[in-house]
Formats: structure tokens, sequence, C-alpha cells
DNA sequence: CCTCAATGTAGTAATATTATAAAAATAATG
DNA sequence: CATTATTTTTATAATATTACTACATTGAGG
């Protein structure tokens, strides 16, 4: 199963809609009926359909065949795949009248929408890069400010575990005193949404300077992103709505969980030990369903 | 378009994972040729299947009806459904043998399934629960220990915005004293991924005694949740696995977006000139595009 | 050794596809 | 402008494929 989500990343309900104008007479009812309700058309037999496009059944599997699909029954299941993909409430924008339960619904649904269309823009090989670096440092510091210094904390917390001197940074002050004396063998990760803060972007170029490597999650082609020896690109989505959250903490955090994996993963077996070690030291502190 | 993922929600492919150990000699050879590649099994014929599983057609098609489909063909286009919904390395774990494009894509993908697993437990009746209480808050304080502490501390940012006074504490100690000296009015939102923090729950209980309201982000029916006055269940996904992330921080902080959001909403219009303004004001610290 | 559940065999029904013919649309010619 | 030739589109009907049902067989537990 080495890359399960290929080609087949298409939606065949955009697809139908897009071709709608190209199509002729008889395939355009075929187009409509299924675009009409494209749920029960996913259960509908060719003869179903054939009825509720009021068209023959040559026509409807030359209209599937002409999707690239190798008929009706495969085409069935491109349709049924596009309707799960299909994100119901993408763009539309949360309003005053919502209900709680739609726009919670809405909330999660978008989240979950960036964070898919980040999988897809992610670079593995700068993540590699980035692990890389990350197991040969002897320190790793995490600057993040405002929104993002939420992400360095957390970062911190998982980095933690690994026995190499971690830290994370909020303050503009401290991340420049950090910086200025760093040196070859430090590794510090910027976290920036925009990659547009003047004092992360000195910062950056200080450490540099300084020869430590600067691994920089933020927007590609920023300016901060410019001064980074590795960046890990995050496509932000548009800020633009209201009322909209900002998922693009979200995906950076997922980022660090990407990166703390691959460390783990590389540092390999007797290290494992010692994680399991710290995993046991916090059930101490937890009451046991007996104790209650 | 009110309630458009309904019942239709439930992932066969997880169905069939979790009732693997329960299905018979044939049946299990049926569940393991379709888990081990999930994607071309949506593409076989009932007699491919049944030849790929080794048992004859029959039991290919009682085995689809277990599953409460009407046949095979119905029980394809669910298969790819659930695909398509974006599990594809469900139950696969990740291993030291991963490259970093598959662990990558196996940490996104299992964070997305968790968010959507979320969507469906949450109450929406203890959402707005807990939104109601939230907009008649004197002052707010989120209290996060440990792997909550960074969820703490982005609440505390993104309540920032509404002139209500927000806190939060990572320090048991702090916690308690913040606790000790709450009273009516007061809003603590305890925020524990086990809610089995020994601490926490005495925090919780002191806090409440005082007649502050608690709202807990926490695993429903724990012993936090409890002593709470409402209780935003989120159902945590198992932790047993070495490698995998937890993906329960960003749950809670996509809860924290649903909460903050809500006040945002009911808050009404006059609000969001308030709030337009922080926005403003933070365009200053950042670099314009001519500016490089 | 019997009973009942599990599985398979073979026949039947359903569904989809192909080949081909009819109809409609377009283009070409007088 | 009408009329025929040509191409495209659509439908009918036959065929092939696929899925389902009833029944027979096997095998496990009592």
């Amino acid at each position: 199963m080495a890359t399960t989500h290929s080609h087949q990343d298409e939606n065949v309900l955009e697809v139908i809609q897009a071709r709608l104008e190209s199509l002729n007479k008889s395939e355009r009812k075929v187009a409509e009926a299924i675009l009409q309700d494209p749920t029960s058309a996913t259960r509908y037999s060719i003869a179903a359909l054939a009825r509720a496009a009021d068209v023959s059944e040559p026509t409807v599997n030359r209209f599937c065949r002409s999707f690239s699909a190798t008929g009706f029954p495969d085409f069935k299941i491109r349709l049924a795949q596009s309707i799960a993909t299909g994100t119901p409430y993408v763009g539309q924008n949360i309003g005053p009248e919502d209900t709680v339960a739609e726009f919670a619904d809405k909330i999660v649904l978008s989240t979950i929408a960036s964070l898919d269309k980040a999988r897809q823009a992610l670079s593995y090989k700068a993540l590699a890069n980035a692990i890389d670096h990350l197991i040969q440092a002897k320190q790793i510091n995490f600057f993040g400010m405002g929104g993002s210094a939420p992400v360095a904390l957390d970062a911190q917390h998982k980095f933690f575990r690994f026995n190499i001197p971690v830290m994370s940074y909020d303050d503009a002050l401290m991340q420049r005193m950090v910086a200025a004396g760093s040196g070859t063998g430090d590794v510090i990760v910027v976290i920036s949404y925009t990659g547009r803060t003047r004092e992360m972007i000195d910062i950056a170029l200080i450490a540099r300077e300084n020869g430590a490597t600067v691994i920089g999650i933020t927007t590609p082609d920023s300016p901060l992103a410019d001064k980074c020896t590795v960046v890990l690109g995050v496509t932000a989505p548009e800020d633009t709505e209201v009322y909209m959250p900002m998922s693009s903490r979200i995906i950076h955090l997922t980022v660090i969980d990407i990166l703390a994996t691959g460390v783990t993963l590389k540092r390999g077996k007797d290290f494992h030990h010692h994680l399991k070690k710290i995993k046991d030291s916090l059930k101490a502190t937890r009451l046991r369903s007996d104790e209650l």
C-alpha cells in the first residue's frame, strides 16, 4: 500500500458539473438526474437511472464511459467516493443564524478540510530534512509568538521526551537572546502563521548568522521562510471570514506531531525504553478506577 | 442542506475491523481480503473477491448482508464511501519501516479520523450550555496541565479578544489558588485528556464549592467529568500505540474554537467592532510585501 | 451418532454490455 | 431553398456478466 490516495482524488461530481455544458441532450439529462440526487444515484441500477433520466440504458453506459469509467458499476463507485469526500459545508460560511449544531459541524469540517489540504501540500523531503536536523541537535528551541505560542509550548512538551535540552519561548526578547547565544548544532524551530512578523524574521536571521539550524513552520515563500534552513510550508487557508477559526494552529500542531514521530522512529529501539519510562512516571499522578 | 451527513456516517472499514474477532472462519477470510486492500476490493466482482478470499460466492454475499447491506453491490458502495471518507490507514499502525511520506500521511489521516469521530460524539446541547455560561462570565480561567497546558494557553489567546478577564494556568498550585478564590459568576474551564488527574479533580471540586461554574473538556464519565457543571465529552482515541500522536489535543483545540465562535456569534453585532480593532492592531507588527 | 451451524454447488434472476438498427442532426449538393 | 448524403446520436434487442436463492453437503459440538 505504498501510495494509497493517488490519482483517484478528483471529484466526479465536480467533473460532471464542469462538463455539463459540453454534453449533448441525452447525456445532459443523465448528468442532471445524477446531480439532482447523487446519493440515491449510487443506489440505482442502470435501468433505474435510465428511467429517472428518461433515456435508454446504453446512453447511461456511454455517459459513464465518457467519464473514463470502465462501465456503470465502476462509475457508481467513483460517485460514491465523491459524495463521501465532498465536505458538505466547505465554502459555506458561518453566520449568526446558525444553530450550535450547524456551526460546530462547520468548524470541525472546515478544520478537517484544511488538514487534508495541508497533507497534500506538505513536502516529505522537507520533513525528512527537518527530522534529520532535529535528531542531530545538541539543543532545540521552539519560538512562537501570539497565536503560535501554544504551538511552541506543545512542541516543547512533545520533545521533552527525548533527552535533549528543549525549550520554548513566546517572548521576542528572550527569543532574541537565545538566538544570539546559539551556535552550530543548535536547532531553532520558528513557528509563524503569516511568516511576516518582523521580530521573528530578525531573530531567524541572527540564529542563522550564528550557525544554528533554523526550521520554519510557516507560509512558504514568505520573508521568514527565506531565512530558514528548512521550510515546512503550510499554505494557510484564507483568514478573511470573521467567524472562521484559525485552522493553521491545528496544522502546525500536526506538523509537530510528524516531526516528533519522525524523531522517535529514527532514534530506534533503545530509545523506546526511555520513552516508556516517562509514560509510566505519569501514571502515578492519575486516579485508578478502583480508587474513586 | 440542514443535516447532510446523517446516519450513513459509520465507516464500514472500521466496523469490519471491530467485528473481525467475532467472525467465523470463512467470513474472516473475506474480511481480511478486504482489509488487506480495500481500494481494489471496491473494484472486484463478487466472484473475484470470493476467489481472493478463497471462499464461495454466497459466503461473500452473506458477509455483506451481515454488515446490513442489501447485497454485494450495496456493500461495495459503502466500502467505497468509507475509503473516501478518509481513513485508508485505519488500524494500520505506524512502524519503524515507514517512510516519511507514509507516516506523515498516517498521522494526518488519523488526526482527521479522530476529529470526525469527535464531531459525531459531541453533544450540541452541552456546547450550547457551555457557551451560555461563558457569555455571562465575569471572569474566565482555563486550567490545563502537562499536555493540556498549550490548549489552555490557546484558549486564553482566543478569549482574550472578548473584553472579559481571561487567564490560563498550567500550574496546580496556581490553579488551586484561583479555584479557592473563585465565586459565582466565574467560569473555570478544566481541560484534561484522561479526566483522572488527581489535582485537577480536587481543584474542580473546590471551584464548584465556591459557586463557580466548571466546564470540563475531558473524557465523559470520568471522575473529573463528574465534578463539572457542564461536560464537553471528548471520547479519546486509544493511546496504546507507541508512535501514535495524541490527537486529543487537536480535538480539544477544536472544541475551544467552537466555544469561542459560539460566544462571538451570540454576542452579536456591536461586538464585532471590538474584535476588528484587535485584528487591526496586530497588522502594525507585520511586514508588508513592499517593505522587504 | 445426531443436531445444528457453517459453507459450498448449481441453478435462476438481475443487471450490465455489445452489436446493430433507427432516428435525428448536420453538411453538402443541385 | 429543398433534398439527399453523411455523421452523430439514441434506442432496441440479444448476449454476457454478475449477483442471488434454494438446496445439498460438510463439519463442529453435544
